[in-house]
DNA sequence: TGTTAGCACTCTACCCAAGTGAGTGCTAAC
DNA sequence: GTTAGCACTCACTTGGGTAGAGTGCTAACA
């Protein structure tokens, strides 16, 4: 059977009907609602033909039609609209953004808690993973007797501490030496490239004495390197499904709400997507989405190279090309934000 | 009226029966379903004596009856059995909070997080107001050409930092002269007395070139502080409430979840509670808090001094017995737990 | 041959009425 | 003071009836 002009110019009338309304859309219904030039006969007809091809759906006999995954797919590779947002919604975004900057993840969270808010879905973030980032500092700051604080710097600009007890007795001047010794053997480094291979072992310090203070020191180090690559995960909006028809079924809201629970379950699906803008529909995501939701995700870099991402979860039917903009509108400002910190100017 | 013996022991049955299936309970029900040597005639006669005091509530006439908050109060200060948790159930607490203790706000999501797993309720836990802190260590470190981190390190362990861009040009040297006027000027102070006053103008070195070094610095240093009495909430758990029936409601759980969703107004909620173990029922807590809830906090100490809070919320009917020894016992593993940190161990 | 009007049929949603069951409140007897 | 008995109340369930939106098929039309 042909996707005819007639057909897609019906199911596209059918989707964007769906989805401003979220009823089953009838072909009465549709004829007199829409100026297409047929009767609902004819819309019948093509209709049952669209069905039959796999772009619509049916509940019972009597109800109306609904667009499948793979209509949505359709809407949004070929229909859709880049929506270009109005002047002061722009402003709006960049000025709640860029407001009162103080640490990248508060601006993270910060712009996952506008977009829920300007899209009405729930949005989320994750800060950018680090293993790209280089290592450029690290220092170890006596505190007292036996506490020690161990601090890596990244030329991203995020700084990391630990506060260690050590067992070994130590002065502020073994710490130094052991701070340039550290920081020789790893600026310019990954995170990625320093915790490759056995880092205590391969740590060595010629002088005997510092060598149990090392020891000591070492698996702290490692510890804190790795958790430099955990990434974090923000959400808004947790809410705003209550006010779509399609979650007043109370299990429908609960599953909804339980699997954004699950943080880490979310954060590996957001950290392996693509990168780019980037929309998932239905059955195109993993298991561990609920049915009937779409993710809409970007990209945004840090300094140029660390990628983070921001998006939005909703049902299937949402609107694909406002959301799309929005979220690509605030991507770009984010990318331009982060292209100032980190310690390094554009032409470093 | 008087509240005699028979009374409470029919009220105490009532809530005890309501609090275990949230069905309201009727005469006859409670006379065939427990011992009480009355016929139900006598029952009702009593219930209604209850209700007239306002022990009890009616939704209608053939409806059974529901204690009130009045009831729930009277419950906890006098019928309230402390519940001796199972050895093998603090065993699984100390077990899973000590397990991989890393930073102080890692381990306070984890116990909010086991809180909810235990009660089978929403639980938060706040970390600690840190306004009686004490600083004993400001650090300025040399970034790149031209930022620096301001480091800014508590006694309780609390380490806070800070990418500054600096418009002056500056040395090393001229850093830490500074990190030493600053760590002299604050060291011993809580953060509270650090922030009395401006202390923008009152901070002077005798050297003019570092003035302007200051100048760039110090609204960046009590920006970092203020940053530092903010205090984190953490929640779980908040799916929890899909499983009680009074939540079958669309309309109630997205109450529940909006109240839970307002992070501010309830940290504010939470820092103003008093210390100890308290019980809050229903009327009795402020008005953000959605009706027929009740909260229950303990307090845990981090360093002996430090106020952090950790808690459930849940309907009023809830098992307040079993919850109040849990959040207590898990209160108690923290404070023993936070003894040890801070850099100073218990004789300091 | 494609399009359309007409018609029978389907299914949900809503309303209404009757019946059921748990519960109350009152009264009179014990 | 306690209890049995009884009339009454009210929510909830069940079943029938109806309206409304929609489909699918068929036959007529351009």
């Amino acid at each position: 059977m042909d996707l005819n002009e007639r057909k897609l110019k019906i199911l596209h009338t059918i989707i964007a009907d769906f989805i401003s309304t979220g009823e089953p859309v009838g072909s009465r219904t549709l004829s007199k609602k829409y100026e297409l030039g047929i009767s609902p006969a004819t819309i019948r007809n093509e209709m049952s033909d669209l069905e039959e091809m796999g772009f619509l759906t049916h509940t019972h006999t009597s109800a109306g039609r609904m667009p499948s995954d793979k209509a949505y797919r359709l809407y949004v590779n070929n229909f859709m609209q880049k929506y270009e947002l109005p002047n002061e919604e722009k402003k709006e975004i960049s000025d709640k953004l860029t407001g009162n900057f103080v640490e990248l993840d508060e601006t993270i969270r910060h712009a996952a808690s506008l977009l829920s808010e300007i899209t009405n879905l729930t949005s989320f973030a994750i800060t950018p993973k680090q293993d790209e980032d280089i290592l450029s500092y690290i220092r170890l700051i006596p505190l007292d007797n036996n506490s020690v604080v161990l601090m890596i710097v990244a030329k991203s600009g995020r700084v990391m501490n630990n506060v260690l007890k050590l067992e070994v007795p130590y002065t502020e001047e073994k710490l130094n030496i052991l701070s340039k010794a550290l920081t020789y053997d790893y600026k310019g480094k990954t995170i990625c490239e320093a915790l490759e291979g056995d880092i205590i072992k391969n740590f060595n310090t010629d002088i005997i004495a510092m060598q149990f203070l090392a020891k000591d020191i070492m698996p702290n180090f490692v510890r804190t390197l790795e958790r430099m690559l955990d990434v974090n995960l923000y959400m808004d909006g947790l809410t705003n499904i209550f006010a779509l028809p399609e979650y007043n079924d109370i299990y429908k809201a609960k599953s909804f709400l339980e699997m954004l629970n699950n943080k880490d379950e979310l954060t590996k699906i957001l950290v392996n997507r693509e990168h780019g803008v980037i929309i998932t529909i239905g059955d195109e995501n993993s298991a561990d989405i609920v049915p009937d939701c779409s993710l809409i995700t970007a990209t945004y870099h840090v300094d140029g190279k660390l990628l983070g991402k921001i998006g939005v979860i909703g049902p299937t039917r949402m609107k694909y090309g406002e959301v799309t903009s929005v979220i690509e509108y605030m991507s770009e400002n984010l990318n331009d934000m982060f292209k100032l910190i980190g310690g390094s100017k554009k032409d470093d």
